[in-house]
RNA sequence: GGCGCUAUCGUCUAGGGGUUAGGACGUGAGAUUCUCAAUCUUAAAACCCGGGUUCGAUUCCCGGUAGCGCUACCA
């Protein structure tokens, strides 16, 4: 039997354990948004705790990018930011024990030294695990040293044998030899970079990652470890010191990474991997958390059937309410899986569209700002129907709504005037002919879409012409581009001022091609 | 290299000893419409390879291959 089984009764306590070292990138989200939903699925607690221990690298701008990333994506923790920086004291102490227990010991090779035998070892072939060397000094002879100032880290003493294992939630049983495993530093040694405090004179107090996620998890009472896979061979040095330290192992559930379109694990060549991309594109987070919630999970997970709809097909479509009350850990997948685009931009849509207008119009409003336009919430709410089924990304409705709001048209080809083929003639004279009749009536008649259909139906008409190729032309003087939003409902919109002016504006345009 | 994990349409996935291997995104065709979308219909598209086990394997087992991860006093 790996390991002992943790007893599963204790609501649980999870956590999303970000290093800032960089934005909150997709995976990273994801890894946060699965945690977030089994916290929120049992009634759990989420922690968030900042592992900050790589001083050199982490910085206070990153921290805010991952708690910006984290606010706009909707996952709320209920413990922390707890910053492992300001935890040192638990390390030294948790890393003290060890050593008294004679689980870890000393280490006084420099980085230099450790440096050249790796070098020489891998030269010679051999594997290139720490020797142990130091793990033979005599504990009072240590000590001396140590006492009279001499760098040193403290490193575990993992067994020369036997084998190492646990249950992942995810992957199943996984076992490692422990004579695989290197005797890892737990605190590093003064002198070292990172060192930025001196408390210790030997050591500069600083953990590495693989004590301080330890001592944490203990001390902060977690459950479960919902993590990225790329843990799943760290896990082994951890479950080594659960047993050192006394303590009952929590559940691990490694989660499959994301790559990109090539397969490669997914970094900043791939585009955009900061979550804060996706807002500023304008992915709804309701979007982005179905999106992510489906990378690596699925609803027919376990013993479930996977949801269908009416139609009897897979659900993909879900609310973050159903998200929450549907995950569960069975349901994550154990192969990697690839960002798609594409279907983000499917999710997204599918989310704009399910949206009621008056949110939807408050959602696009600051695009819009962003883009110099400002306009009025009011005309805003009435444009929003119009292009809400035309948009991927609420970005999107600064391109296919632009006309509605800007007091002159931008420059356009007037050769798009000209009604498409359908109609005997089909030429600049035909193009003025339907602008100049179109202004007759448009004068006198209710500017409400219904009304402007039936008037401009039988304007075609008494014109001799085909409708549609007729509203073409129209469409075009009116936007001032040949796809837009239905004809009626725009101009109704717009008004019958700005239409007119349009139009004469149009016919205008036509004279040198007449 | 060593160790670990994984392997179903291009992508996300369902399924599971006997199925027409299901759905979704994307792609093609068609319908509809005042354009563009949306919508509807439809088509093409997958069980990595080799051995077992079995009456029968895509499914179970083993091996190979490939991909990914780890291999730091990074996390």
């Amino acid at each position: 039997m790996p390991d002992s089984a943790p007893s599963p009764a204790k609501t649980p306590r999870v956590r999303f354990a970000p290093s800032p070292t960089g934005y909150l990138h997709v995976g990273g989200a994801r890894t946060a948004l699965f945690n977030w939903l089994f916290a929120r699925h049992t009634g759990g607690t989420l922690i968030l705790r900042i592992e900050d221990t790589d001083v050199d690298r982490s910085s206070e701008a990153m921290v805010e990018g991952i708690l910006e990333g984290m606010s706009w994506l909707g996952l709320n923790w209920d413990e922390g930011p707890f910053f492992q920086s300001q935890r040192l004291d638990l390390y030294k102490a948790t890393a003290a024990r060890m050593v008294a227990s004679g689980h870890a010991y000393p280490c006084f090779c420099t980085k230099d030294e450790l440096e050249q035998r790796r070098q020489q070892a891998a030269a010679a072939g051999r594997p290139a695990m720490y020797d142990r060397r130091c793990r033979q000094i005599p504990a009072d002879v240590a000590q001396a040293r140590i006492a009279a100032g001499e760098p040193a880290a403290i490193r575990f003493a993992v067994p020369e044998s036997g084998t190492t294992s646990f249950t992942d939630a995810v992957f199943g049983a996984i076992e490692f030899q422990n004579a695989e495993i290197e005797d890892f530093v737990l605190l590093r040694s003064a002198g070292v970079p990172n060192d930025r405090s001196s408390s210790l004179g030997w050591s500069n107090g600083i953990p590495t990652y693989h004590l301080s996620v330890v001592a944490d998890d203990i001390d902060m009472r977690l459950t479960h470890i919902i993590r990225g896979a790329d843990h799943i061979s760290n896990t082994p040095k951890q479950v080594l010191q659960y047993r050192a330290l006394g303590a009952e192992l929590p559940i691990f559930a490694h989660v499959p990474l994301i790559l990109g379109p090539d397969k490669t694990r997914l970094s900043k060549r791939h585009g955009a991997t900061s979550v804060i991309a996706y807002k500023q594109m304008g992915i709804l987070p309701e979007a982005f958390r179905n999106f992510l919630a489906l990378l690596g999970w699925t609803t027919g997970g376990g013993r479930k059937q996977i949801l269908r709809d009416e139609k009897g097909k897979d659900r993909e479509f879900f609310s973050s309410e159903e998200l929450i009350q549907l995950f569960s850990l069975e349901g994550i997948t154990k192969s990697n899986a690839v960002f798609d685009n594409d279907k983000l931009a499917w999710f997204n849509a599918e989310h704009i569209r399910a949206m009621p207008v008056e949110q939807l119009s408050l959602r696009l409003e600051p695009f819009f700002q962003q883009a110099g336009l400002h306009p009025s919430p009011e005309k805003l709410l009435a444009v929003t129907p119009l292009i809400r089924e035309r948009i991927k990304f609420l970005r999107d409705a600064v391109s296919a709504a632009d006309f509605f709001f800007v007091a002159q048209l931008a420059p356009y080809d007037p050769a798009d005037l000209i009604p498409p083929k359908g109609n005997l003639t089909s030429d600049a004279a035909l193009a003025i002919r339907i602008l100049q009749h179109v202004q007759q009536v448009l004068a006198t008649c209710s500017f409400d879409p219904e009304s402007l259909d039936q008037t401009l139906r039988q304007a075609a008409q008494s014109l001799g012409l085909k409708a549609g190729p007729m509203f073409q032309t129209i469409r075009v003087a009116v936007c001032g581009r040949k796809n837009a939003p239905p004809l009626f409902e725009t101009m109704a919109v717009l008004g019958r001022e700005l239409c007119l002016a349009r139009i004469r504006q149009a016919e205008e345009n036509l004279q040198p091609l007449a």
